[in-house]
DNA sequence: CAGGTTCCGGAGGGACGCCTCCAGATCGTC
DNA sequence: GACGATCTGGAGGCGTCCCTCCGGAACCTG
């Protein structure tokens, strides 16, 4: 793949610049025409660069996932087995916060580019890492596993998009909830201790890390 | 408003039967065609019996909020205030796991029925004494609101969606660590104790239920 | 500035869901 | 059983979004 013309690697860069607003503002279902036409651009161009929606997907929210993958590393330089996990969800539920399509990303079981899986694989084990450090440190219930992470994204997504009108700040006191839960404490058992669920694919990947190994199959299906 | 012609009446409750489980497969913006057809009628029968989305919404599902509603006068007949509160909340995610379209309702700020706003205003009010009996008995954390309890509903709605194919059972995990959070103890105070935030309607009723006051705003528009 | 290559954009077909219209079938009453 | 009132069903218009096709424009090399 040679390099583009010049003024098909402008536009490449205004879509992929339209699309990253966009897919922040609505989600990652937002109408491809809508980010095409803001581009300033024909729908067929758009197609031309981005065979697919995933592909325009993966290169618009590539730097999102970089600093979700960044999140973790910071976390695990916090000297404090706690405040790094707890800083660690706070920040990755900012990022979903302030990026509508990086929220659906994380929680919903999207097709994703390779390269974003890669980096998403390689941030859960740097997640795993930083929950058994603060497991092991006493601050964190013990049955707590990595599923339970994406549990918490796809709920604070849900709330951020029914409560983004009213009370854009409601996610916030969720979170501070979650966290509560998630502190060591003299509490019931869970249920279902997840060592063989397999929810998302993301979290088949998570498990993956783990060691549990899965059927990571495929959805060759469109839409 | 007369009594219909018998085959039109037969008509309606064949739709209102199909209706019923179509919403509660596949939520409430199920295709009304899917219905129809399943019903053994034009889509024009069904517009003619129920001209509004809304209309056969609260039709079908009338006897579910009733049994939301009923949820809270068992919770309140339990004697232990914590085990009525957490009772309560088991039970009514566990109604929406039941029925997907139920969790629509009352997860999200759906338009609704006079009847149903009427029936689940009623709810809201003994989910209110359900929640201060349990504060007062000091096993609720102090700073919990009824807000709360559809946060966890718009959670528990999205987690359900989104697992239900891998892990159906991954929600009852996430509501005990919610009802660990709502457990009282010697936690960080919570961000925004949101005496004035409102965000759904279902939540403004809430308020306004609790003597917030607030404008419950039309949204005419239709679908 | 000419020629070939690369790129563009909008038209347009397909799928789906909403909703309405009206010719004809069905009911129930006398 | 006949007649008027009531009810029916599917065709079809509307809107949205998807994706492709192809005549023509823009680039860039010499």
């Amino acid at each position: 793949m040679r390099g583009l013309r010049a003024d098909a690697e402008r536009n490449r860069a205004a879509i992929l610049a339209v699309a990253r607003d966009v897919f922040a503002e609505q989600g990652l279902e937002a109408p491809l025409e809508v980010i095409a036409a803001r581009a300033g651009v024909g729908i067929a161009t758009l197609y031309r660069r981005f065979p697919t929606r995933e592909k325009l997907v993966a290169a618009a929210l590539l730097e999102k996932i970089a600093l979700y993958a960044g999140a973790a590393e910071q976390a695990l330089a916090v000297p404090d087995p706690w405040a790094g996990f707890a800083g660690f969800v706070q920040r990755i539920c900012e990022l979903q916060a302030c990026d509508r399509g990086l929220g659906d990303l994380l929680s919903m079981a999207l097709p994703a580019d390779e390269q974003i899986e890669q980096l998403r694989t390689t941030a859960n084990g740097q997640v795993i890492t930083l929950i058994e450090r603060a497991k092991a440190s006493g601050t964190l219930r013990d049955d707590f596993v990595g599923e339970d992470l994406l549990l918490l994204l796809i709920a604070t997504a849900a709330v951020m998009q029914v409560t983004r009108a009213d009370a854009p700040d409601a996610w916030r006191r969720f979170v501070a909830l979650a966290l509560d839960a998630f502190r060591r404490q003299d509490a019931p058992s869970l249920p279902e201790p997840p060592a063989t669920v397999q929810m998302t694919r993301a979290m088949a990947r998570l498990a993956a890390e783990r060691g549990c190994g899965g059927p990571a199959h495929d959805t060759t299906t469109r839409r």
